[in-house]
DNA sequence: TCCAGTTGGATACCTTCACTATCTATGTTA
DNA sequence: TAACATAGATAGTGAAGGTATCCAACTGGA
């Protein structure tokens, strides 16, 4: 298909397109021709993806172009593909020169039993989260952590059960991306409507009154 | 305190406090004349804050504002201003004319037993990944995401736990609103290593090697 | 009392991001 | 062959989040 078509199925503007294929967030098409090229589901498919991220999860175009090459780069290694897509992934942008914090999370991870990778930027996120909480005076420690790390874990039995039965490894890689990513805003949403019912169920005044 | 003072403490430079007066995220200092006015404590307190939820968790400075504004509103009320604040807050911003998977969400809400308002916006939020997800060739119904939602709940208990014990309700709003929001890139930090840790275990050949 | 330095307030400017518009040379299609 | 589509390049746009500069009013020390 041609842009045009690529545009109308997509709903994303030609110029759009041709925005993410300069960033590099879109393989180009095979050309034809000099001012011609030509474009399959494949392009339609990253292209919603691209979307998905970008608008869903709020990705930047940047970090989503890290994402997808991770993505690109690593296929064919099944599972390990999913800490390493993850890894492209930072929420906040500056490591902060290494937080005295670090040490907490070490000692978090060691004592859930977890192995994870020293340089996996989820560490340091959560040792700038400590440091900005406790900044506020809220002494949050890592024994408090200790319990939500365990739900944590139930959570990602959860994540990678829904990776099993899919045979192909680029599938597989896609959609452990999917689910890694696009997943946060929903179980963020669970949390809070969670929060909601639970506050209202302590308070027992709030919220619409019950049937 | 003078704006020069405040500047140091906080380590945010004097233009940008100017700035954040001007969009009222900070309350003005109280005037000893036509060009000078005084600063507390509090204010820097407020600033803190800020920083935090502009920094760490990544929210724009007019979330950021009608965050603030809602705390402010509803001192007093306990537990009730955590579903009240936290519904200040969207995600994605566009709620896309009620995506159809609205009624998956209540069907949802509904076998958790959930009492939760119907304007939420943490519902939209849930729609719209629903949706997304769907048109990626995902097929998540609401069903999967049931164990989610247990899980969730457990974490609710946590975090209201922490407001257990605290006096002054305006200490426990503003509290909730900092475990509420400054929590999240915390959880989701979590169930990143979780998930590199399942998935190592899973595979049993990628990661560090074990001692 | 003078005066360098600080402050509040206003306005203009800057940078980044994510697009969007326009242009040209080349193709395609009726 | 004329109308339209296309690739690629370059420039422009609008919002967000600050930053810089001015100015008049104030302060504190010599």
């Amino acid at each position: 298909m041609r842009i045009s078509e690529l545009s109308r199925r997509s709903g994303v503007s030609v110029t759009t397109i041709k925005y993410y294929l300069r960033e590099g967030l879109l393989p180009p098409g095979r050309q034809t021709a000099a001012t011609q090229a030509e474009y399959d589901e494949q392009h339609l498919r990253r292209l919603r993806l691209i979307r998905a991220l970008t608008g869903v999860r709020g990705l930047s175009v940047s970090t989503t172009r890290d994402l997808l090459d991770a993505l690109a780069r690593h296929t064919g290694d099944t599972h390990r593909t999913l800490g390493l897509t993850l890894g492209a992934i930072r929420l906040a942008d500056e490591p902060t020169a290494e937080a005295p914090e670090a040490g907490e999370v070490d000692a978090l991870v060691k004592e859930l039993g977890w192995e994870v990778h020293q340089s996996a930027p989820a560490r340091a996120a959560l040792a700038e989260t400590l440091a900005s909480l406790r900044s506020l005076g809220v002494p949050l420690d890592w024994h408090t952590l200790l319990p939500y790390g365990r739900l944590a874990e139930r959570t990602a039995l959860l994540d990678l059960d829904q990776l099993d039965g899919i045979e192909d490894p680029l599938e597989v890689a896609e959609r452990a991306l999917l689910l890694a990513v696009l997943l946060e805003p929903a179980l963020l949403a669970l949390r809070r409507m969670a929060q909601e019912n639970e506050s209202s169920r302590r308070h027992a005044d709030g919220g619409p009154q019950p049937a």
